[in-house]
DNA sequence: CTCATATCAGCTTAACTGAAATTG
DNA sequence: CCAATTTCAGTTGAGCTGATATGA
């Protein structure tokens, strides 16, 4: 029965500690392994979802992420200070600036893969083939801010 | 097939991306909804695994979450001003500290459960009752540090 | 002596609010 | 005039490293 679990007890965690406690997990190991190519977690996310959009302006990415737009220009500004992102002007809306990966954050990102799946590897160990694709499949029915 | 897939193109997202994420998502609804508590979901979540571990020092707490023990004495400062933090030193070895909520604490959580069952309905709004079931037991069997 | 624990100090980054300029 | 976008300025919180004290 419930009651009998060790790890969490009677009471069944809440959804977003269950969340938050996976992404602390994984950031400790993620940014101790970028650690040579000094990149955050959230920066990290940022370029993933930009190489998915293709191009997209500050305030999008912002809704897509959760963040302020004032929150967005200050992620955005080390990527920027890099050369990773490219700026242009849209000539259809000239308050909006469109974003766009450069050559440069396609080498970070690709920099980044070879490291990850020993991480993921790591993280999911109690889970079998089927049950990470499962896992991830639910994941991303949840993530429909990228939709 | 995965490359009609509009909503992330052609490239499976990286576990570490969809968790963090998520973890945005409902940090942002989770820390509007806790503004009158002045509460972060960082706290939240250190009060919730205390709350599981009934007694717990510094040191341990820290592993549990992965942060340095210099980082959780910067997040217990705050929930020990505010009384939610009961400590007592531990005869046996008297290096270490034993922590455990008050019943404020408790009350401070009763206040949360209130209103988080309403985030996490939206949240995982795209998922059936037995999805939510199997996501939820999925990421519980990776959270092996709080065993 | 060495290791673990707790905490202080200082630093960086990432988030917020508020305010301003620009354009639709 | 109002709403959306971008960005600047200032503030807070949450993480890190380094250093220190203490006890097993």
């Amino acid at each position: 029965m419930a009651g009998d679990d060790k790890a969490w007890g009677e009471r069944t965690p809440a959804f977003a500690h269950l969340i938050k406690w996976a992404e602390m997990a994984v950031r400790s190991r993620v940014e101790k392994a970028m650690r040579p190519l000094t990149i955050s977690s959230g920066q990290l996310l940022l370029l993933a979802v930009l190489e998915e959009m293709g191009e997209a302006t500050p305030a999008s990415l912002a809704r897509a992420l959760h963040l302020t737009p004032q929150a967005m220009t200050t992620l955005l500004k080390p990527l920027d200070a890099r050369g990773l992102i490219a700026r242009r002007p849209d000539e259809t809306n000239r308050r909006r600036v469109l974003l766009r990966l450069t050559d440069k954050a396609d080498a970070v990102l690709a920099e980044v893969r070879k490291a990850t799946p020993e991480i993921e590897d790591d993280m999911l160990a109690a889970l079998s083939r089927s049950e990470r694709e499962t896992l991830r499949s639910l994941l991303m029915r949840i993530a429909r801010p990228f939709g």
